[in-house]
RNA sequence: GGGAGCAUAGCUCAGUUGGUUUAGAGCAUCUGCCUUACAAGCAGAGGGUCGGGGGUUCGACUCCCUCUACUCCCACCA
């Protein structure tokens, strides 16, 4: 059967998938091999596959199946996060569409609509990972709210709340009024925005003459909501208003001055309004004073009744028309642009409300510690280290952690009221009864309350690495492990973005030495954010972010897999290009066409192998396990696209474009001559060690063409074959090469430069025995030589084209004559540039306090340099003179 | 405002305790090729005073200082 030119992954790929999973070879049990261990970070239940993921997840394959072919018992486990907060709000529009508000609906009905939402769209993203290639034990997937996963969580709350780690408090916290919950310091994002700043007039009380201060701020809306109005104690400009009041504008209310240094005398108009219910500092000042707090803006971020003016309105709506009111009436003194930085919501984008609220909170100074100590001590390592900064100043500084969200998809707290406000936190609502039993013998089921919140995500999906195998293990840190736990904890690697590096990884440790007395995993490889062309994040807003699932289908699974790893170094971010992706399809291509080559050819039993293939095969196997070695070093130091370039460039340079042109067979008289078995049996092997050592990479083609160049047995797979070792192997012999590769590059330069066929067989001649003389035949066929003559000299200079390849001379006599003069000055430049290099050499040579101070091996590699170049002169001005 | 990182060819990046022939790769570019595996290819070539300045050293892309540009993280200046 005639194969085609173009390799075509959609007849391979989902072929090759059905038959890992049919034969079950991603799933792994514990067994007395090392176990290597990958926890997918779990994508979004509702999300759908992005090139951050596919960058991410091609990465964790790569090391799994790596790990896999060299021995290791790998087990990637899949799942996904129940992401509380951009599910509910997925959902909650989902239903607005259908005509229904989430008002409408109690706590489980919502909770109803929501899991069938997870029914329908929960499997798409790990459905996009299969045609990625991702060879997840998909027996072990797990989802976050499974029940037991949801029981650890429960279990991981009790256990804090009566070490007294969680607590309950009034607490200034960062309101989403979209969302409609309290979301965490992480996520707020801070973005410089345009604003004003409005310079109000607040009249003093009691004076005479109208005598007022100005006082600069963002936000006039929120003026109702002021409690006093606070100077330096220092500010001289202020000081005759000691002890007197201010009357708010529009409402007329009476306010008292205040004195705080925390005022900056030098910004604004040094008077600042103090709005406790609406402002942290402010909050804090309050305190301080014991100022009243009046809230105005209710959860939607609306004014609220005790803002007696603008009730209803939106803050933003209210701001503008609080500002005509106030100009109106002659209170506006003026109006400046301000550039702020404004926090923003991560999940829905709406500008962060400070708003006091009842939250839940975990103390984290003390669990923070041992987290930072064990990768300050590298323990865990953070690849690329750059990133233990950043770790260390987060962990230093770390503050207490609001766990407690306003949302009903999530796991929910199990704190349970009683009737006099009282609590009680227990794993069950039976342990809860029991539990406030104690507290009034007389209280029954109905009378506890359950809290209504439910907890971060992160919250649970810090256990992660612990849950997936003992579910029963977080919230008991004295417990047994079980079988699954003991054998894959701790992890090995975790390949995640450095942007939740605080969110996740860092919970994660702490979550796992709580419970686990021991670290989650060892190394940290931290991905950079994909980024297009320009350096713009990738986004739906954009629109600049290409469909991972059309790219596939474009160039294939391999192909894109490829494309993304050429690209990528540990914590840079990425520029995606689609022509790197091209790349990698061509490359897929380029393998097909090896095969295609090999698979043509015709085995004679009876032919002799020749003298060029004889070579060719020493020394790719020599090349070959210098390349492991390469290879194994790069990966060892998680130098992912460095290790696959060498692996490109063995492919496609050293196998390809030398060794496969050198052992073809000869074509005569239009018929293609058969190969002896020798070099045949040792290029198929050659080419069953690089679809090996590519398979990691490029799973697809190599499972294809590995069943294609051999027989193989029912149910066998490249994905389980032991990954190739390096022998010990000749450095000498690969440089002969390199130096005959050398030669026959300066071959085909000089044919070009002089417009001689490929067609036309040359003679070259070598003036010193010196030259890789076993590499003859290479040259010969390589660079279509005749003969090639050792000589003491070359006569008929004019006539031929002298080069060299290190030190030795070669010149190919030529029919033509050539140009005296042009050879003359080429020679002379060449003499120019070695005597500059030369005078260097020698001048450091010279200098008596380089041969005293540097180490020996470098004084003699100077020598060296300075004898090869002091050759190569001599060799040159012979030329010369021989030219002139 | 504080902290961190980066600056090397047109682009993306290597350059591993300062010395490996006066800097490497991939892509892109240019030139010549439809050579019987592959034009998604083959062969060849060009291209960088290593951001600027100063310093340490026998020797600096590499270490130090400074300036400039960019990026990221953290932070309550109303």
């Amino acid at each position: 059967m005639e194969l085609p030119v173009k390799y075509d992954p959609s007849q391979t790929e989902d072929k090759w998938y059905s038959y890992w999973l049919k034969h079950n070879f991603f799933h792994s049990e514990p067994d007395n091999r090392e176990a290597y261990t990958i926890v997918i970070p779990p994508p979004n239940v509702t999300g759908v596959l992005h090139m951050g993921h596919m960058m991410n997840n091609t990465l964790q394959d790569v090391l799994i199946r790596r790990a896999r072919m060299m021995g290791k018992n790998a087990c990637w486990v899949p799942g996904t996060d129940h992401a509380s907060i951009a599910t509910e709000a997925k959902v909650v529009a989902k239903l607005k569409a259908e005509g229904i508000e989430k008002s409408d609906l109690t706590r489980e009905e919502f909770l109803e609509h929501a899991w069938k939402w997870r029914e329908k769209h929960g499997g798409i993203i790990l459905e996009q990972l299969k045609k990625l290639g991702a060879s997840c034990d998909w027996a072990r997937t797990k989802f976050t709210m499974d029940p037991a996963m949801s029981k650890a969580v429960i279990n991981t709350f009790v256990y804090f709340y009566k070490k007294g780690y969680i607590y309950r408090g009034v607490r200034m916290v960062n309101w989403d009024p979209e969302g409609l919950t309290a979301v965490s310091d992480e996520e707020v994002v801070h973005r410089e925005t345009d604003s004003k700043f409005y310079y109000l007039r607040y009249k003093i009380s009691g004076s005479q003459n109208g005598e007022y201060v100005i006082i600069a701020t963002t936000r006039p809306e929120t003026i109702m909501a002021d409690a006093a109005v606070c100077i330096h104690p220092d500010d001289e400009r202020f000081h005759h208003l000691r002890g007197k009041k201010v009357i708010i504008p529009l409402i007329n209310k009476e306010i008292p001055i205040i004195e705080d240094s925390y005022v900056t005398m030098d910004f604004g108009t040094g008077c600042l309004k103090v709005t406790p219910a609406h402002d942290i500092n402010d909050y804090e000042i309050g305190l301080r004073h014991k100022l009243p707090v009046i809230d105005i803006i209710d959860e939607h971020g609306k004014l609220n009744a005790k803002a007696q003016i603008l009730v209803g309105e939106d803050r933003f709506v209210a701001r503008k028309k609080i500002v005509k009111m106030l100009d109106e009436a002659g209170l506006l003194e003026k109006t400046e642009d301000y550039k702020s930085q404004i926090g923003y919501s991560e999940r829905t984008n709406a500008v962060i409300e400070p708003r006091l609220s009842m939250q839940w909170f975990l103390k984290m100074d003390v669990i923070a510690k041992e987290a930072l100590r064990v990768v300050e001590d590298d323990e865990i390592k953070l690849i690329p280290d750059k990133f233990k900064n950043t770790y260390r100043h987060w962990m230093e500084n770390v503050h207490d952690w609001c766990i407690s969200r306003q949302l009903w998809w999530g796991q929910q707290i199990p704190a349970y009221y009683l009737p006099d406000g009282e609590y009680v936190v227990e794993d069950t609502p039976e342990e809860a009864l029991a539990a406030a039993q104690k507290i009034d013998p007389n209280l029954k089921a109905s009378d506890l309350t359950r809290d209504e919140d439910v907890l971060d995500t992160w919250f649970s999906s810090w256990l992660w690495p612990i849950s997936v195998f003992d579910p029963e293990k977080p919230g008991f840190p004295d417990k047994e492990p079980n079988k699954e736990l003991a054998y894959y904890y701790p992890t090995n690697d975790l390949i995640t973005a450095p942007e939740i590096l605080f969110f996740w990884v860092a919970r994660m440790i702490m979550a796992g030495q709580e419970f686990c007395h021991d670290i989650p995993f060892r190394n940290v490889y931290l991905t950079g954010i994909v980024r297009d062309k320009q350096g713009r994040k990738m986004s739906k807003q954009l629109g600049n972010s290409p469909d991972p699932i059309k790219l596939m289908e474009q160039y294939g699974a391999d192909g894109v897999r490829l494309g993304m790893l050429l690209c990528t170094s540990a914590g840079n971010d990425i520029l995606f290009d689609e022509s790197q992706v091209e790349q990698g399809r061509n490359f897929s291509n380029k393998i097909w066409n090896a095969y295609r080559l090999i698979k043509g050819w015709t085995i004679d039993d009876c032919a002799k192998q020749s003298e060029e293939a004889a070579i060719a095969v020493k020394w790719f196997d020599a090349k070959l396990s210098r390349t492991i070695e390469i290879v194994n070093d790069h990966f060892d130091k998680f130098r992912i696209n460095d290790a696959l370039m060498v692996i490109y460039k063995f492919f496609w340079d050293d196998f390809c474009a030398w060794y496969l042109e050198i052992i073809k067979p000869a074509f005569v008289d239009g018929r293609q001559m058969p190969t002896d078995k020798t070099t045949f049996d040792a290029t198929i092997s050659f080419f069953d060690s690089l679809l090996k050592i590519i398979h990691p990479f490029m799973p697809f083609i190599t499972e294809e063409l590995w069943h294609n160049i051999d027989e193989r047995k029912a149910g066998e797979t490249i994905m389980l074959q032991p990954m190739v070792k390096a022998k010990p192997y000749s450095e000498e012999l690969i440089h002969s090469f390199s130096q005959a590769a050398d030669t026959v590059v300066a071959l085909r330069a000089l044919r070009q430069s002089r417009n001689i066929s490929p067609k036309e067989a040359l003679t070259l001649l070598v003036k010193r025995a010196g030259y890789p003389a076993d590499m003859s035949p290479i040259i010969k066929k390589m660079a279509n030589i005749s003969e090639i003559g050792v000589v003491d000299t070359f006569d008929n200079a004019t006539a031929g084209q002298a080069f060299m390849i290190e030190t030795i001379e070669y010149y190919v006599p030529l029919s033509g004559m050539i140009n005296v003069a042009e050879e003359i000055a080429k020679v002379k430049a060449e003499i120019a540039r070695y005597e500059g290099f030369l005078k260097s050499v020698s001048a450091k040579l010279g200098n008596a306090k380089f041969v005293e101070h540097a180490p020996a091996q470098v004084v003699e590699l100077e020598r060296k340099k300075m004898g090869d170049a002091q050759t190569k002169i001599d060799n040159l001005k012979q030329r010369l003179d021989t030219l002139k």
